[in-house]
Parts: structure tokens; C-alpha cells; sequence
DNA sequence: ATTATCTATAGATCTATAGATAATGC
DNA sequence: ATTATCTATAGATCTATAGATAATGC
């Protein structure tokens, strides 16, 4: 029995020990994964995390599970930063737009984050818990809110990530773009494909952004 | 020295023979790349090409070596499927809609190969040779010709690539979806995206389609 | 006393090649 | 005679675990 279940005291130091090393060797299978580069072995992992070997198996079964989690942990981050970005809003459109141009700019910020997503693809916008529902749901609200004309959210949804992606990829690929202004005309671009009119849509994407969060 | 070099002959029927063991080869690969599963070894993709395993060296240095000829097969595969489903065609508004609307078809007609081409994900739009530099082509040339109005080719490009790499997920995830609908849809949603009027993307997606090219 | 870490290693697996076999060319 | 295929295997590498060590809890 560990202290917390007894007698609902926090984590122990030797919790936090342990946690430190999990999370070390999820930050290693991270930089392997932004590579694209996952058929290292156990040993290359653990050298990476500066964690003995052996340790490896105190926290995961097998390789994939650590590539699980690693690609678990970054859109844990991602989704939190989306959430902190477009905190505040209350036009749906807007939330999209804001979300979708901090994306862009969070490329910048955090580049190894944005190559886990890319080497995920477009697994993300189909799987039923983490960023596909959340983005869903602001379709929805938007074109409940007569703000997007569409027929289907699901498609819309697609379309929007797709683009979005492609956005990262482009931004990944040139290091000389300009992260903010690709951002904001590709955003508007979307819009538009919902239906918005081009004046509507560009004003949109040029107001001022919120900070970027803290990660 | 081989027949082919000193005499100018066709291929002999070992080059065939050769050519056939590879052909498996780079068929094992595909399949196993469509699954996602990289991590197989040099023996289980023998024998899934029924090939000894030691021929395997005849053909490729490494493992790593055969996923790309696989990937660069699956990729020549599409070029040749869209060149020839888009021949014919001189609007190059309706060269694009009709590259896309056949391509969300493709997915029910080859689904392994769509499959090949998702795990390559978002990549593939920013390689200098293969599809990626047709599809900008075909944006230019709409462009020129007054038929789509965007600030920068290359942003379409990766807008319009990604939408098409979502709809692909989306079929592929949901085999239930009428695709011909959907990708029309998905299609239309595009082109307003670019500029044209609703009433006329929707027009140039009910346009009817070729046969499905041979492969 | 308990727990997580580390090192060391047995056994499994995998790669690359050597040498034998089969098919084709001339 | 030549070339590609196949089988067999040596050596390298990798995984999973056992047992020792270090850190923490009480």
C-alpha cells in the first residue's frame, strides 16, 4: 500500500522520482518519433533518457507502448494549449481561427511537438477522444451559430485539419516563411471554404492573438 | 555484359525472373506499410513475398532501402492513375476537380494503396518530384488562366492536399460513406476555398467522371 | 522495510554472407 | 558459363529478467 491510497497524502519523493524517470524516457521516445525514427532500440532509448536499462520495463511493456504514450503526451500538450489559446473567445469562428492561427504559430515555438503530430498524420482527425472532438465541437457551434454554411461538420472537419496539417508541414519543410502570415491566409482560406465571404474572413485573421501559452 | 547492353535486346527472361522477385518484394512492402508495421523483419517480408530470404539482398541493402522503392512504387502508381484520369481535360479548374473527385474513389477501388499513401501522411506535398509538383502545376495553371484566385500557389497546394489526405482518413475510416459523395462534396468545398463561386463549384463537381484508369 | 533504479546476462532474434542449387543464355 | 535463387549459419544485436544497489518511507 502507498501512501496516497491509505492515507490520501500527495505524491512521496519516491512517486516523483518515479515519475521523473517515465517522463524522461516519454521525452526521449518524443525525439525519436519527431525523426520519424522508431525503430531504435530499448537500449538507445534509455541512453537517450539518461536511465538505466533496466528501468525501461518498471514503466512500459514494449517500445510501441512508449511510442503509445509519447504521442499520448504530446497531444495532451497540444490539446491543453488550444484550450489556454482560445480561452476568452465567444464567437465560434473566431475560436476556430484563433486555434487554427496559434497552431501555426506554436510551429515556431515547438517544432519537435508539431513533427510528433505530422508523423501521426491524419490518425488524429479520426480517432474519437483528444483534438478531433474538441475541433468537432467548434464546427458544430459555428454552424449551429449560423456562423459556417456547410453540409457536414465530419467532412469540415477533415478539410480543416487536413489543411492544417499541410500548414505545419509547409512551415516544417521552410524555416524562411513567415509563421504568422502563412498562418493567418491559410486560416482565412479555410474560412472561406466554409462559406465565409473573403472580407469577413480576412478581418477575422487579422486581429490580435492572445500570448502564447505557456507549455 | 548483358544481352540488353551490348546487343540493344529487350529484357531476357532472367531480367523478368529478377524483375518479378523484386516486384514481390516491393508488394510485401507496400502491404506491411499500408498496415503501418515497419518493425517486421527482413525474414517475415520474405516470406510474405514467398522469396528466400537471402534474395532479398540481390535487391536492397536494407530494410529501410525497400520501404522507400515501396513507397516511391505506390507513389508511381498514383501519378499514373491521376495522369490518366485527368487526360482529356483542358479547363484546369476541372483538371483539379477531377484529379480529386477520382481520388476519393481510388480509396474504395485500392484501399492498401491509399493506406501506404496516409502512413506517408503529409509529406508527400513537399517533395520536389512526384505528385506534389503536378498538383502545383495544375494550381498555377488555374491560376494563370483566371480560374482560381489565391495569394500563393504553394499554400494551395498544401490546403488542398491536406483536405485530399483527410478525405482519404475519413473514407477509409468509415467504410459505410457513399465516397463518390463525399469526395465530390470535399471537392466542391475546395474549389470555394480557391475562390470560385458555390454555385459553380458545385456545378463542376456533378460533372460526370471517367472510367477508373486500369492500374 | 519498501520501492525504484541500475548492471549484467541468458536466450531469442535478426542481419548479412557464404556456398549450394536451379534456371537461363549462348 | 552465367546469373539469380535458395538454404544454412556465424556473429551481432536486442529483449526481458534476475539480482544487486541506492533512495526513500516510517
Amino acid at each position: 500500500m502507498n501512501t496516497e491510497a491509505t492515507a490520501e497524502r500527495g505524491p512521496t519523493r519516491l512517486d516523483r522520482r518515479k515519475e521523473r524517470t517515465r517522463a524522461a524516457l516519454v521525452q526521449a521516445g518524443c525525439a525519436f518519433l519527431a525523426e520519424g525514427r522508431t525503430a531504435v532500440s530499448i537500449q538507445q532509448i534509455t541512453d537517450a533518457a539518461d536511465v538505466g536499462f533496466g528501468s525501461f520495463y518498471n514503466h512500459f511493456d514494449s517500445k510501441e507502448a512508449l511510442f503509445e504514450a509519447a504521442v499520448q503526451s504530446v497531444m495532451d500538450v497540444y490539446v491543453a494549449f488550444r484550450d489556454q489559446a482560445v480561452a476568452g473567445y465567444d464567437d465560434p469562428a473566431e475560436v476556430f481561427a484563433v486555434s487554427f492561427r496559434m497552431t501555426g504559430r506554436l510551429q515556431r515555438q515547438i517544432p519537435e511537438l508539431v513533427r510528433v503530430m505530422l508523423n501521426e498524420g491524419t490518425r488524429v482527425l479520426v480517432q474519437d477522444q483528444g483534438l478531433a472532438p474538441r475541433a468537432l465541437h467548434d464546427i458544430e457551434v459555428a454552424v449551429a451559430a449560423g456562423r459556417f454554411d456547410i453540409e457536414s461538420p465530419r467532412l469540415g472537419l477533415m478539410a480543416a485539419g487536413g489543411a492544417l496539417l499541410g500548414l505545419l508541414q509547409l512551415l516544417d519543410a521552410d524555416p524562411d516563411l513567415d509563421a504568422g502570415e502563412v498562418s493567418d491566409l491559410m486560416t482565412a482560406r479555410v474560412l472561406r471554404g466554409f462559406g465565409m465571404a473573403k472580407a469577413e474572413a480576412d478581418e477575422l485573421c487579422s486581429r490580435p492573438l492572445p500570448a502564447q501559452p505557456e507549455l
